[in-house]
DNA sequence: CACCATGTTCCTTG
DNA sequence: CCAAGGAACATGGT
């Protein structure tokens, strides 16, 4: 349940079950999603260790444990991939099909469940480091995203899918901050105008501070139903209040009438990934 | 059977 | 060396 917002919400709600616990073993069943920390290594750093903090960077969870005694603290990186899923439920309870990494926690399990694995859970720091700035933070400048996007020759869509660019936004928000700001996905990054880039710059964050307002506000059910549930980043919980359907403006919404001047939203393939717009709305020539 | 899916990385091509 | 495009990863839904 991959992008920033949604990754913000989902450490919000762990931190809080995690915190302070402390890990009794680890089950390692999907190796790949360790890689390139090795089960067998895994298994004797977490074990014992006790969760001290969790914080986001970019779509990234970040654990912090401590051992036991006077070992020095250590960072357990997670990533969701496209359909990763982490959360608490009781150890009584029978694991999901495709979990692929459990910590027991006592009366609790946590689970990393991972449908197509392309997630990860590892003791490997390095993807963080490549990263751009966040974008809800202060470093992230209506200067710095100019000057980034002045350096390409991309259609602005694809170059907001660049995690060294800034850090967060996936196919979804993109096509959404787009939309929000009127700008046509398919016009080079480099051709921007200055107001345009400014307009840009505050529907990135208008887009992902709404998106964590509402996943905040909303009952969560981390784990999905037995229907397969997206969840609030995308569809809707079982039971949820329709409003949150409305959430998204643009995003698979081909062909429906665009929110704002009616016109039928279009979808195109960009980078082999769909980009949702409103032709109408969003003009611009390559 | 065909095509689609919230992400990242690696390989090839120019 | 760089930028851009595409395939691969693995599974399931429509």
């Amino acid at each position: 349940m991959p992008e920033l917002p949604e990754v913000e919400v989902l450490v919000r709600h762990l931190v809080a079950a995690v915190k302070h616990k402390t890990i009794c073993a680890v089950a390692v069943r999907r190796p790949k999603v360790i890689a390139p920390t090795s089960p067998r290594r895994l298994e004797r750093a977490l074990t014992g260790t006790t969760f001290e903090g969790l914080s986001r960077r970019g779509k990234y969870l970040v654990f912090k444990l401590r051992p036991r005694g006077k070992g020095e603290a250590f960072l357990l990186i997670g990533h969701l991939g496209m359909t990763g899923r982490m959360y608490l439920q009781p150890a009584s309870q029978p694991l999901p099909k495709h979990a692929a990494v459990t910590l027991n926690l006592g009366r609790q399990n946590f689970i990393y469940e991972d449908q197509r694995y392309f997630g990860r859970l590892t003791l490997a720091v390095d993807g963080l480091s490549r990263l751009g700035p966040e974008p809800l933070a202060k470093e992230f400048t209506a200067k710095h995203l100019a000057a980034a996007l002045q350096r390409s020759t991309q259609p602005v869509k694809v170059k907001l899918l660049d995690q060294e660019l800034v850090a967060g936004i996936g196919n979804i928000y993109a096509s959404e901050a787009l939309f929000r700001a009127g700008i046509s996905p398919r016009l080079a990054a480099r051709r921007l105008q200055p107001g345009q880039v400014r307009r840009l710059w505050r529907a990135i964050r208008a887009v992902l501070r709404e998106a964590i307002a509402c996943g905040s506000t909303i009952p969560l059910n981390f784990r999905g139903g037995k229907t397969g549930d997206r969840l609030f980043y995308y569809g809707r919980a079982t039971g949820a209040p329709d409003y949150y359907v409305e959430r998204l403006r643009v995003y698979d919404r081909a062909s429906q009438p665009c929110v704002v001047c009616a016109a039928p939203i279009r979808r195109v393939i960009q980078a082999a990934r769909s980009t949702f717009y409103c032709p109408q709305c969003q003009q611009g020539r390559k």
